[in-house]
DNA sequence: GTCAAACTCACTGAAATCAGTGAGTAACAG
DNA sequence: CTGTTACTCACTGATTTCAGTGAGTTTGAC
């Protein structure tokens, strides 16, 4: 069950989201807010998976309520949402940290996909492929940098072996530091070069980059 | 467990750094003094890992007391701390002998992570970094030469030794691909290891990214 | 030509990682 | 209650890395 939180201050269309989300078999509206500081407010108090927020909020605007969201917990995925569908908008969005992006103009439909993708650990990108594709074409540039492009999910404990990994530490060493076995940590630094398809622990280190575990 | 020691003559801010050392698992504050005089005195006479300074000190200013520490114990290991950031300083912060550098601006979540890099022997930069490509950028020329200074020279063969490590490429492969016996390459990454004083391969990958190899 | 540095290679032995498998427990949602 | 996920642990065996030592060759500078 996908926990969603949901910002937006246009009231009507978010009740038509919480009844739209309520259809879904594998998701549920754990929360509502029409600010961005009620969300920095209520969210970090919420178990919350997946956050839908609208970038045209009045006062703090999405992006800031987005960055400084996931500031206090970088776990939260962060879905854009949007009444038109603007580039720079969108990059800047990427930029402050979210995955996702979903035009209001968009097909109602679009929105279970997105959720279901973000919450997996992918990106959503919907028409700003496109959009993007034709600037790139246009000699613009303007390729959008998505974070946590391929990343799997991570469990606590597999994000953790993974930051010692990455101080050089042995697995003896580690299972010392979080009071489990080495053979378990032996399974956990398995997981991980399993998850992210590497070779050892060097490319571990550098998928730990990529996350920004250190 | 990390033995910290505080030198600061703000003391709300000092008191409110001992709190947060206090909650992090690994390590503990073992002292803290207001002044460089009294840092001189009570330092020497303390078992101490790392030593958080405070760079504007009212009279003797931090620099000069880095300089005196080291010259009584060179295993001191030292991070600068100071309110705003000027590379002029942080040079000779550097040169003074300190190998790590937090601006108090930046985010109290950076604090743990350079202590823990510079207790193990590495250097700690933080926004440094940035500033420091900014300045690339405006062309002023003013880099910041803490590269040459802490990392040691490489030879050609052990700079392409280290990039295909940090390429997820075993022994063998890097000496199929160098044409040289796989012995060669063990003693490459010996001397790497060596060279840069790390533990394993971990360590060299990290440093290969310091030295922008990757 | 000499000297130093870099590069090359080999051998040993210990330590750590990698890979595969199996399995028990705890927490939690349906 | 049941199924799922995360976490835990163990055992085996192969492979790789780490550490120390020694030594021959090439290259380039003085």
């Amino acid at each position: 069950m996908i926990r969603v939180f949901l910002v937006d201050d246009h009231k009507i269309l978010a009740q038509a989201l919480i009844d739209f989300l309520g259809g879904q078999e594998d998701m549920k509206c754990v929360g509502i807010v029409h600010s961005g500081t009620e969300a920095l407010e209520v969210i970090p108090k919420t178990a919350v998976d997946v956050v839908l927020m609208d970038i045209g909020l009045p006062g703090m605007d999405g992006i800031s309520c987005c960055e400084a969201l996931l500031k206090i917990n970088d776990q939260l995925k962060i879905i854009g949402l949007s009444t038109h569908l603007e580039t720079s908008i969108v990059k800047r969005l990427f930029k402050a940290g979210a995955t996702g992006y979903v035009s209001k103009a968009a097909d109602l439909k679009e929105l279970p996909v997105a959720i279901r993708k973000i919450h997996e650990g992918r990106t959503y990108l919907g028409e700003i492929v496109r959009q993007n594709y034709l600037d790139d074409l246009s000699g613009q540039g303007s390729t959008i940098k998505v974070r946590q492009q391929y990343l799997p999910k991570l469990t606590r404990r597999e994000k953790e072996v993974l930051g010692l990994i990455a101080r050089e530490m042995t697995t003896e060493e580690i299972g010392q530091e979080l009071f489990i076995s080495s053979n378990t940590v032996q399974t956990h630094r398995k997981n991980l070069i399993s998850k992210f398809g590497v070779r050892n622990s060097v490319g571990l280190v550098l998928k730990a980059l990529e996350l920004q575990l250190i």
